[in-house]
DNA sequence: ATCACTGATAATGTATACATTGGGCTGGGC
DNA sequence: GCCCAGCCCAATGTATACATTATCAGTGAT
């Protein structure tokens, strides 16, 4: 999960900066950003700048102004809804194209382990988990099922909704209240994981969807119970700041 | 459809020209764009090149190289193939979702509005559609389609998708020897737009959910007739150069 | 008071010179 | 003949000066 851009050139420097700035919730949506402002405030020039902006409109967390610029995309509470719902579209229908089209060996021993070794995370202490442990699996769990159909054209926006720094279900941490809560959950997506697998390795197209939809929804009911129960302080939304319903 | 980019900048002029090349199929996929080339070719300096290249690299129709610079995405055949039921899936998503949120009688006036239009370009004579016109009315209807349900999200990724060059129903025209096949297509495509809209103002979720990807995956059907068959050369697909499955 | 013009200002757009990097090629050593 | 070092070139990365444009405040006429 950790952000695996390796900054070297001021492109990187700012396009690491600039991304973490916007997901700690300091560039609030819709703020205009300035090149030359960012540039004083990063000690460089305009042009690496610019470039960093312009990536993270590739990825989605900019938007280009009207007028020339960028502004910060708006994450307001309707539209992380939408996007954990595009997700769950996204690898519903991944999971459907790897049971119809088939999966090859290799790929399926591999999600098959990942899996294995997540079963090893919950271990023997019924209320132990190693978050961290637990997170990075679950991603490379997700990344093997996006790769699985081998369409290009899937992974590449599954990548694309993924990178956002609210897509994962681990983005909605809860306070020690709500942890045992929390911990069930995770027991009952792990639980997923294995159907998913095993109903795409018997080709039940259909049953894989709908698993993995069902599976990728849950981030969604969380986010959804959250607000509702107005619980929001009970949780650690790490970085995001969330505009509620009303505001818009 | 067309390119409603009106240059004025030469940034624009580069996006516009370079857009036109790759979508004419003179730069086949995986071709490396090079800033210089491209600079000197258009008579202007490397930044608004550059600056054109990562917009294109938004829309789609580039990719960054592994060691910087931009490459021509490769539209194979499997890919043409997924981004079209990628487009199915998320017509048919903003379908149920307008049917399931419900829309304001404003858009759905809009809406029926374009389908009487679109049913006037029809005409009294059987065979005649003017296919400018039908082409021009049959894009504000998606348009209209993705903006009911209010989600900025979804209207978002439809209208990336529907901007690559081939997501379009009308990408791939038939010559005369398939025209009249086509205008009866086209007449039961028409059709759905109907079905689709009364299913929506019906609150029906599922039903529009269905006919919507259904409408979208005619192109699909359409594309795999043609490459079944064989007849590749009895179709103008505008510009795109399409790999076929064998060589990828 | 309101409008339209105009200038200042602040932002992006553009050109260009220079820096850096990475990959291929050539040369010598073994 | 093979391998490796080092150069060289081509391509992107960066800085900076200058051009252009859009906004807005101020000022004048009506």
């Amino acid at each position: 999960m950790a952000s695996r851009t390796s900054a070297k050139t001021h492109t990187m420097r700012a396009l690491m900066e600039l991304r973490q700035r916007i997901t700690k919730g300091e560039l609030p949506g819709g703020t205009r950003l300035f090149e030359v402002a960012m540039a004083e405030d990063l000690q460089i020039s305009r042009t690496p700048v610019r470039e960093a902006m312009s990536r993270l409109a590739e990825e989605g967390l900019l938007e280009r102004a009207p007028n020339g610029g960028f502004m910060v995309r708006s994450f307001a509470y309707a539209d992380v809804l939408d996007t954990l719902e595009l997700r769950g579209l996204l690898e519903g229908t991944v999971a459907r194209l790897a049971a119809e089209r088939g999966v090859s060996d290799a790929k399926l021993r591999e999600i098959t382990e990942i899996v294995r070794k997540l079963d090893e995370v919950f271990g023997d202490e019924p209320g132990e988990v190693d978050f961290e442990a637990y997170s990075d699996l679950n991603g490379q769990f997700h990344d093997a099922l996006a790769a699985l159909p081998g369409s290009a054209t899937f992974e590449r926006e599954l990548a694309r909704v993924k990178s956002l720094p609210f897509a994962s279900p681990s983005a909605f941490l809860p306070n020690e209240g709500r942890l045992s809560a929390f911990r069930r959950s995770l027991a009952i997506g792990q639980e997923q994981h294995r159907e998913l697998v095993a109903a795409i390795a018997a080709r039940e197209g259909a049953r894989a969807e709908a698993l993995a939809r069902e599976h990728a929804l849950a981030a969604r009911r969380n986010l959804e119970y959250i607000f509702s129960t107005e619980h929001s302080e009970v949780t650690t939304v790490p970085g995001l700041e969330l505009v509620a319903p009303a505001e818009k």
